[in-house]
DNA sequence: CTGTTAGCGCGTTCAT
DNA sequence: ATGAACGCGCTAACAG
């Protein structure tokens, strides 16, 4: 395992120039002759001379690199949906700007021991993006306070340097609840993420406005906890229901609990919107897909990766301070709602 | 921007100790004062220090990182089911030994721009992974033969420095086969992938090999190219059935092509498994939540991406040249086959 | 325009 | 058991 190519020195003697003119043509510095730059260049390409950037690193105190830390990446089972296309958003756009993507993946466990400065500290990343994290990780509040630039995905916090990219989840809720409404459903249901997930907050806001907006009375018992998983979808219709037989609606904060939900209805024998009219939440591509499709509302996935990434940098390079990006979400109509018959 | 934290200097001077003892203490040397590696720990402690991994990999030569490369990551829609569960395989494993993993996409187009030495060498990474790779894929030659290990992942291609990790994709699809012929189809259509792929070639095998163990007649019209997407699945049947009216069952190179010929069949009032026989390949989630329940040939996805991962080290940190890993397929019977009927 | 000189933070001989 | 000195490959003043 040694030199696996030419280093700027090599480069530098085989020109017949000085180390820092070498550096100087490869930084795209103007001050030097064109002749020099000619035959510096023709000696890079011929000698297949590439830079090393782990030097560069050190010296520039820069890694070009930006860190991905991912909560729980392997066991959230509902996140891979989603979490797929942030990620290519994201890989595509670092990629462009000229940013190697590293990827973690933290446990609240995890971040007990290692704080999140140390972690970043260590990996010198010059950035991060975090994603699939909860509002009671540790790692949340320190990304807020630290000294280097982070954007989260779905957790609505700014600071100097932190800023965050997320749906509009308030909004989402609301059509998806209006939708419902318009309908002519008054018994609507609700199974939400669990609390300490930020979207969930916002998206019970959304379905709390969409009824008063049609003065629907709130029923606080019509509102499930689950945690976006497709199990959590059939125990929440099934409380549901036998609680309150007269719900004839229900909106999910996951296609993945709205999955679960039919799944589970089909299986007593029901169906499906004829027994219960269902939206769900991301249009995965399974909603489009299940039988009968799935009615929810589309989140735009691979731009809120893009646009965090656009962010981080305006903040890396810019020198930007934290701010907030919200992305439309929208209706997708599809088949598992239909008018309210009594 | 500027320093984050202590550096192996500051500490240095706090423990009244040189630059060397403390690199001692921090690399686990044995020959240090219990006393002084005491005072030293709890200085840095103290300080929270942590090592500046840029500087290391430099003097070290080694970045403790592993890249992982992927064809077209965002473009593959149907790579998605597969890719993210080796991922998740690799990451974590990855993490586990202490390595960072750098992700790329690349394009077939990028590829002939940068070689995937010079790639390599640019990023420092130690060794390489990759996945989604075509056998015409400029890189996937360049990478047998380059100095740095790597792994690949569904190419069985070895060298000194260049293993793989792969489902037994023969096994899988004869399996497949073999229970379709169980169930007394004889004439058995097979919707492969492109044959740019080596599962696809693999695939074939199996398929073949199955029909000539039961003594059924290899027609090699009865095996359509598609490109493992959802349509392809569609256009498969159609121009199958319209050709061949008398196959009863298809077998297909991935669940989202067996998925796109489900959808054809009822869109055109037609029923799975009652009018066709399927059986896909991935077991991606989806599978089991289709109406009716695909049956399918079960990956060990996130095994081989941790498999990939200790091959990988096993070949960095042991000196061992290149092997082949291949896992076991598994058959997964479901609802869209049934025994033939005249 | 170009070369000389200093480091960046750390691991590693080689003395002591 | 510990420290001084050197160098990894590169960028950035500072002269000329």
């Amino acid at each position: 395992m040694k030199h696996l190519g030419p280093t700027i020195r090599d480069v530098a003697k085989a020109a017949g120039v000085s180390i820092t003119t070498v550096s100087r043509v490869l930084n795209q510095y103007t001050d030097v002759n064109p002749k020099t730059r000619q035959k510096v260049l023709k000696v890079v390409e011929k000698m297949g001379y590439q830079p090393n950037s782990v030097a560069r690193s050190l010296v520039m105190n820069r890694t070009q690199t930006v860190g991905l830390v991912v909560s729980d990446l392997t066991k959230s089972r509902s996140g891979h949906h989603f979490l797929f296309d942030v990620l290519c958003g994201i890989n595509d756009r670092a990629q462009e700007m000229g940013y190697d993507l590293v990827l973690f993946s933290t446990s609240p466990t995890a971040q007990k021991k290692t704080t999140y400065m140390d972690f970043v500290r260590q990996r010198r990343v010059d950035g991060v993006v975090m994603m699939g994290i909860r509002l009671d990780d540790p790692y949340t509040h320190e990304v807020v306070e630290a000294s280097i630039p982070s954007v989260l995905i779905d957790v609505p916090l700014t600071s100097k340097t932190c800023s965050y990219v997320a749906s509009d989840n308030v909004a989402g809720a609301r059509i998806a609840v209006e939708h419902l409404l318009s309908q002519g459903h008054r018994h609507i249901g609700f199974v939400n993420g669990h609390q300490q997930a930020a979207v969930a907050q916002e998206r019970l806001a959304g379905y709390t406005q969409a009824l008063a907006g049609a003065g629907v009375k709130f029923i606080s018992d019509y509102v499930y906890y689950g945690n976006f998983e497709q199990e959590d979808g059939a125990q929440g219709v099934q409380s549901l229901k036998k609680k309150h037989p007269e719900i004839s609606a229900v909106f999910f904060a996951s296609d993945l609990m709205a999955i679960g939900a039919i799944k589970y209805i089909q299986s007593e024998g029901g169906q499906v919107p004829k027994d219960l009219s269902i939206v769900g939440f991301d249009d995965i591509a399974l909603a489009s897909l299940m039988q009968p499709a799935l009615t929810t509302v589309r989140q735009m996935r691979y731009e809120m990766g893009k646009s965090a990434v656009d962010t981080l940098i305006r903040m890396l390079e810019n020198g930007e301070t934290g701010r907030g990006v919200v992305l439309p979400p929208e209706l997708i109509v599809r088949e598992t709602t239909q008018p309210f018959t009594k």
